[in-house]
DNA sequence: AACGAAACCTACCGGTCTACAGGTAACCGA
DNA sequence: TCGGTTACCTGTAGACCGGTAGGTTTCGTT
């Protein structure tokens, strides 16, 4: 029967755009979107430009597929997550600098006129916001220790990530991010490491 | 004839290059500093390209020059800050996006490899971020009212003021950023039980 | 009036970019 | 083994890009 072999290839090419994807990954980070070309992007997976737009035929379409790899990649943890949890995010964050640089710089360049991705990050921000602000109220309730909404402190959290990602960037040696950002949960509340369960009361 | 002559040549050039610092801030933040291309800051000030290469003889050139208007800019204010201040200054930049949006992009674009600008926003926010640990030690002392020392929470506010742009340049509508950083001072120490935004005792 | 510098311009070079066209070799199912 | 799809390639169009060379006009100074 056929279906080996045609797994095979179609595996293959499932593979190929992959690694492209991962290539692509690699080249915005150090040269942002703009300054990314396709055929960077193909010499580092031993491709022509133009065999390159064999599997993506617009550089707008290799972009998409870079973003869509993003979404399904922090997909997985939405559903439970905890406060203490993001610090670990942060920590893990910490040791792959490319990707973080990856979707600083696009998101650096997304605020731009008419940039392909900013469709995505608006959007993106807007979920982000929102299970940000379902975490912090199954962690904290309606009110936070220090009185603010789940939903007024979601953007302060998101702002925090980010602007530390900047810093951190420009001076890994100087900021220390995931300490930095443990300071700002304690700052949130009690301390995150601290096993103290229920002792939010809504008022 | 000079009374005027004189002053006029210098002024006016100076004018002029005033002239194309303002235009390339404005193309900047539409498309960023590797999208824009001198051809449209030129015409902007109703110049050819080559014409502009006679204030500014290279691109990059033109980049110092956009950069040291920022340094000058927030110059002034750097002595005697305080942090309520600060959230003025919030309120101030939220009625000029384009401004924010210039240097936002130029900050994301910065963290990619050999970018002109990087050098300058590494020292920048080390500069900064030992300013805003002077205002806060002169805020609140060496403890803030969580315990913090100004030191650590120096980066957190510039964080917080970094990623509030960002996510307000990407969807105006959804944040509130001014009122979002008063949220974040009040959650460095001030009245934590008061839950009206309007007051401000520090007693 | 004459001179020199400043303020622009036209013309152009070499390079890079995305994308299209069209060809070819390998491969896979029938 | 044959036919078609897949996976590439070369060639090239067409557009910008930053920057150089060298001219010309304008203008302040003398």
């Amino acid at each position: 029967m056929s279906y080996r072999g045609a797994m095979n290839a179609r595996v293959r090419s499932e593979e190929r755009r992959a690694e492209i994807v991962r290539a692509a990954l690699e080249v915005i980070a150090e040269r942002g979107y703009r300054g990314a070309s396709l055929a960077a992007v193909a010499e580092r997976v031993g491709l022509t430009q133009q065999g390159l737009l064999h599997y993506f035929p617009t550089k707008d379409a290799l972009l998409v597929a870079v973003l869509e790899e993003r979404d399904q990649w922090d997909a997985v943890p939405d559903t439970r997550w905890r406060v203490d949890l993001l610090a670990s995010l942060v920590e893990y964050n910490a040791m792959r600098p490319g990707i973080i640089q990856t979707f600083s710089a696009l998101l650096g360049e997304s605020v731009t006129e008419g940039h392909p991705a900013r469709q995505y990050f608006t959007e993106r921000y807007t979920q982000v916001r929102a299970s940000m602000a379902a975490v912090l109220r199954t962690e904290y309730g309606e009110r936070l220790p220090n009185g603010l909404t789940p939903e007024r402190t979601a953007p302060l959290l998101v702002a925090v990530m980010d602007g530390l990602q900047y810093q951190w960037l420009l001076d890994p040696q100087s900021v220390d991010m995931p300490g930095a950002f443990r300071d700002f949960l304690r700052l949130l509340g009690e301390d995150p490491h601290r096993e103290d369960p229920d002792r939010e009361d809504p008022d």
